[in-house]
DNA sequence: CTGAAAGCGCTTACAG
DNA sequence: CTGAAAGCGCTTACAG
């Protein structure tokens, strides 16, 4: 029985003799019997530990056969209960089952993560991780590095934050994405246009926020700030920022928002405004989920190819799992406007509902 | 070690002398030896099925050893592009973190199903699977019994087919949700009630049916056979299906669709005609996923506790790898009816849309 | 408390 | 193909 790393896992007997006691003694140890002394135990315990025992019957069945090297990967979210989500996680999973790689999925706030980078890293290993690959997350420069300390190799998709150089990552041309979004409604003859941001601190939130600015000034139109909100990627987020736009004076005439369920919200506010969309508000999403098109109306978007992202992502992690040196570090894939149903020219004068 | 209610589990040994061999050659079957007759396989196959043959390394482990790799659970899917999947993994992962087992995401379709169970099941076993919980999947009675050979716990949720009484389920009280709903629908005032139903070799699917059925006999309504249509659970069949069911001369009033994601369809099939959700056309979907609540109108919808179900379906699960016995063996966890935008009363008359 | 010894459940190299 | 026999990792009843 050998480990991920292929090392030898220590048997009982190997601790009982590093322990200096019987077999029997350990067993009782390992078994919480009260028939030890306290010091015995202890130094028992501390042995375990060091040596990083493991019962036979915890370990990997001995099913022999030349299966190549089996590999383990996390795959962690902040959360998973969004489209975006499960796209990657199709994207991953393809590519570890090509690659017989096991995907675990988990989420952020298992608990596991905490603030000491290297402990988190340290359990991640202990579990059996060959590799990390974590999505949208938080991560502190703290929290990466413990991964180096530990050589536990990590990948992230899509970072929040503008990735430490150190960092291997995977995202999409999101200043791009933003721009073709914008220049699309302008294109239709929209000039009141609202950006509807997701966190502010957020590096895709900026690239898009920013694409979206780029396509305005070269049009030669104004960016009224007022028409400039950010707030979150979800579905609340853009239900109230746009039932906010929606009641003020000047209403834009399209809203430009920065992933789909962030559109679903804006469409719900109009819905509730009594705005049709596109007729009274064109409505431009982000990602091109696999539930743009089953929405009503169907979703004009910018495609990210969150699947290819996520196959990319895997196999750049087990390069580096392999040892292998990748480079280029950073990734972005190409997006693209997709254009439906959501969008369409502005209405001749201010919708009646307006004031 | 006995199970929960105090029963031995057979060792190989009594498997042995149950099948007239030696306990070497049940060994070699269990391993998937190729060194075994076929006869004598399929004979040692059919007791280690009898007898519900758990390997004592999968049974319950000495509960005060160091934390280990968790245990590991295969999560499989026919396809988990829909929010269905989305709300399950979520229950099963949320569950694993807490019962520090790892869920590995798999398809289907990654090619390791095949037809023959045994071998599928031998796959998993040295994948290091400790138990597998298989989803809304078509599976033979062929591969199932290919688990129980192999002692691989196996827990099926929503089952397609009426599952085998030796195969633990969780399901939902579809029958009792598709009476909700369409009761409903009925108390609204609506008379013509259509059922867009699933696959109608899938037991949901009928279970849902039949509740509408009860619910529509029990208004003293009658069951008009051309409004009741069956295709699949997604949005192109409630988009074709639907856009013919509003063609037709005498078009329904309401629609009730065997899933959220198939209402999706049907409300997208309304809006191409010109027919306004839930003015003109009431909807009620099945599942109440995430997504309910984010289209416009919000759907009315069937809850179904599909984080309930995961996390149950896990915690079932871990106890056979435990080697207990789970009583009882199928379990449906209680559905309940969301209302919310997507259905009212009917038109006072026939829209004028139709026809 | 401790450990020698017996034993359990399982696997495997090998003889037939 | 098949199984007797040796052996592995672990546990436990019991003697000291």
């Amino acid at each position: 029985m050998t480990d991920a790393a292929g090392r030898r896992r220590p048997t009982l007997s190997a601790i009982a003799s590093a322990a200096g006691v019987s077999a029997a003694t350990v067993s009782k140890v390992l078994n919480g019997r009260d028939d030890v002394g306290a010091q015995t135990r202890a130094h028992v315990q501390r042995l375990l530990a060091e040596h990083d025992y493991l019962p036979a019957t915890r370990q990997r069945p001995a099913r022999n056969g030349p299966a190549g090297p089996h590999r383990t990967i996390g795959l962690i979210f902040d959360d998973f209960m969004s489209p975006y989500a499960t796209e990657l996680i199709r994207g991953v999973t393809d590519a570890g089952a090509a690659a017989d790689a096991d995907v675990v999925v988990g989420r952020f706030s298992d608990g596991s993560s905490g603030t000491d980078g290297a402990a988190w890293a340290q359990r991640l290993l202990r579990a059996g991780r060959d590799g990390v690959l974590v999505v949208t997350s938080d991560l502190t420069a703290q929290q990466t590095s413990g991964f180096s300390e530990v050589g536990l190799p990590l990948v992230v998709v899509d970072p929040v934050h503008t990735p430490q150089a150190s960092v291997a990552s995977v995202g999409a041309t999101n200043w791009t994405g933003g721009l073709s979004a914008t220049e699309h409604l302008i294109g239709l003859g929209h000039r009141r246009i609202a950006h509807l941001g997701g966190p502010a601190r957020a590096a895709i939130s900026q690239a898009r926020l920013h694409g979206y600015r780029a396509a305005m000034e070269n049009a030669g139109l104004p960016v009224d700030p007022r028409l400039v909100v950010d707030g979150g990627f979800g579905f609340e987020a853009g239900l109230e920022l746009a039932t906010g736009l929606l009641a003020a004076d000047d209403p834009p005439t399209a809203v430009f928002a920065v992933t789909d369920v962030c559109a679903f919200g804006v469409v719900q506010a109009a819905h509730r405004r009594g705005l049709r969309v596109p007729e009274d508000l064109s409505v431009v999403g982000f990602d091109n989920t696999y539930l743009a098109p089953w929405v009503t109306p169907a979703l004009t978007t910018v495609h990210t190819p969150l699947q290819d992202m996520g196959r990319y992502a895997l196999q750049m992690l087990l390069r580096l799992v392999d040892g292998e040196t990748v480079e280029p570090h950073h990734v972005e894939l190409a997006t693209e406007l997709v254009v439906r149903d959501s969008s369409g020219p502005p209405p001749a004068r201010v919708p009646a509902a307006a004031g």
